[in-house]
DNA sequence: ACCTGAACACCGTTCAAGT
DNA sequence: ACCTGAACACCGTTCAAGT
C-alpha cells in the first residue's frame, strides 16, 4: 500500500512541506480551509497537491496520523491503570477533548469512523472496541450499544460544545458526564 | 420587521414560487443545495432570489418556519397531557426525528439555536424552556443543565444517528433514551 | 518520475440596466 | 418597486507541457 520504493528527494521535501503548512493552515482555518491557499504557502504547485494527497481526506488522515495514532495508544496505558468503565470514560474524554482542541481531528474522526478509511479508522475503532467490551463485561455498561456507537455519540457531544459560543472543554466533560451515566445503567 | 406594505402582485408570486422550489430542492439535494440552482427551477433571476432571502439562512428560515412553529406549538400539548419529565422526554422525541426527515431543519436548528435568530429560533428556545424548567422544578431533571443546553445535545445526538449509513429513527430514539436517563439523575 | 500552472467548471454575491 | 442576468471572485480539479 505504503510506497514501495522511496520518493524522489524533491517529492519528499515537497511532501513534508505540505503537511506541515497543511497542519498551520487547518489549525487556523479550519478542516475545510482552501487547498489551493495550502499548496501556495508551500510553494508548491496545485497538482502537486493532488498527486500526494488525492482527497482532503487524505491529507487530514496524514496530517492527524500521529496524533490519532497516539489517541489510540492511549486505550491500553489507560486500560492497564483503571477498572473497565472508568478507563472508558478516561479515554471518551481525552477523545473529546483531542478534537475540540485540534480542528482538523474531528472533521477526520466524523467520516473516518462512519465510512472505514483504513488508515486512521481502524486504530480508534479498535481502542473502541476494546475498552467497551472490556467495560461490558465487567457490566459497567449497557450490553446493547456498539462501540462505533459509542463513538458516533462521543463525536455528537461534540458536536453540541462547538455550536457554543466558545469552545469549552468543561462543558465538554459535563456532557460526557451526562452520557456515560447514560450508558451505564442497563 | 415584515413588510408594512403589501408585496407587488409579482414580487409575492416570486417569493412563493421561490419558497416552493426552494422546499423541493433542500428535501433532495440537502441544506447545501446550489442557491443558483433554485433561482433557475423557480425560473427568476438570482437577484431576485438574494432580494427576497439574503442569505442561505433566511430562506431556509423562510421554508421550514411553518414546521418550527409546529413543533413548538407541540410542547404545550405534550405538556398538558403528561408528567412533566415524560413531556421533555417525548417532545425532545419528536424534535430529534423532524430534523432527520427535514434534511433542512437540522442545519437550520443548529444554527438558530446557537446565534438566536428571531424568527424560528425563539419559539424552539421558548418551547425548550418552558419544558425543562416544569421537569426540574418536579425534580425529574438535574437542576445544572440549561434548556439551550439540552437543545445542543439533542442536536448531537442527531448529528451522531446522521453519520450512520442510513437515517434510522429507532437508533435516534436509543440515542435519546440514553441522553434522558443521564440527565434524569442528579 | 515528478512538478508546474493555465484552464475549466461550479457556486456565491453584487450591481448596472431594464420594466 | 422589483426583476434580470452579466460580471466578478473564489475554490476545486484536471491535464498538457516541462524538467
Amino acid at each position: 500500500m505504503a510506497q514501495v520504493r522511496p520518493l524522489r528527494a524533491d517529492a519528499r521535501r515537497n511532501r513534508e512541506r505540505l503537511l506541515r503548512v497543511a497542519a498551520e493552515v487547518f489549525a487556523d482555518r479550519g478542516a475545510g480551509a482552501a487547498l489551493d491557499d495550502i499548496a501556495r504557502r508551500a510553494e508548491v504547485g496545485v497538482g502537486t497537491l493532488y498527486r500526494h494527497f488525492p482527497t482532503r481526506q487524505a491529507l487530514l488522515e496524514a496530517v492527524y496520523l500521529e496524533r490519532v495514532e497516539a489517541v489510540a495508544a492511549r486505550a491500553d496505558v489507560i486500560a492497564a491503570a483503571r477498572p473497565p468503565g472508568a478507563a472508558l470514560r478516561a479515554w471518551l474524554d481525552e477523545l473529546a477533548v483531542g478534537m475540540l482542541q485540534a480542528r482538523g481531528l474531528k472533521a477526520l474522526l466524523g467520516t473516518a469512523v462512519t465510512s472505514g478509511s483504513p488508515a486512521c479508522g481502524d486504530c480508534v475503532r479498535g481502542a473502541a472496541a476494546r475498552l467497551v467490551r472490556a467495560a461490558q463485561e465487567a457490566g459497567e455498561l449497557r450490553p446493547d450499544v456498539a462501540p462505533i456507537e459509542v463513538l458516533r455519540l462521543v463525536h455528537g457531544v461534540v458536536t453540541a460544545c462547538e455550536s457554543a459560543d466558545e469552545v469549552d472543554e468543561t462543558a465538554a466533560r459535563r456532557y460526557l458526564s451526562l452520557l456515560m451515566e447514560g450508558l451505564a445503567r442497563p
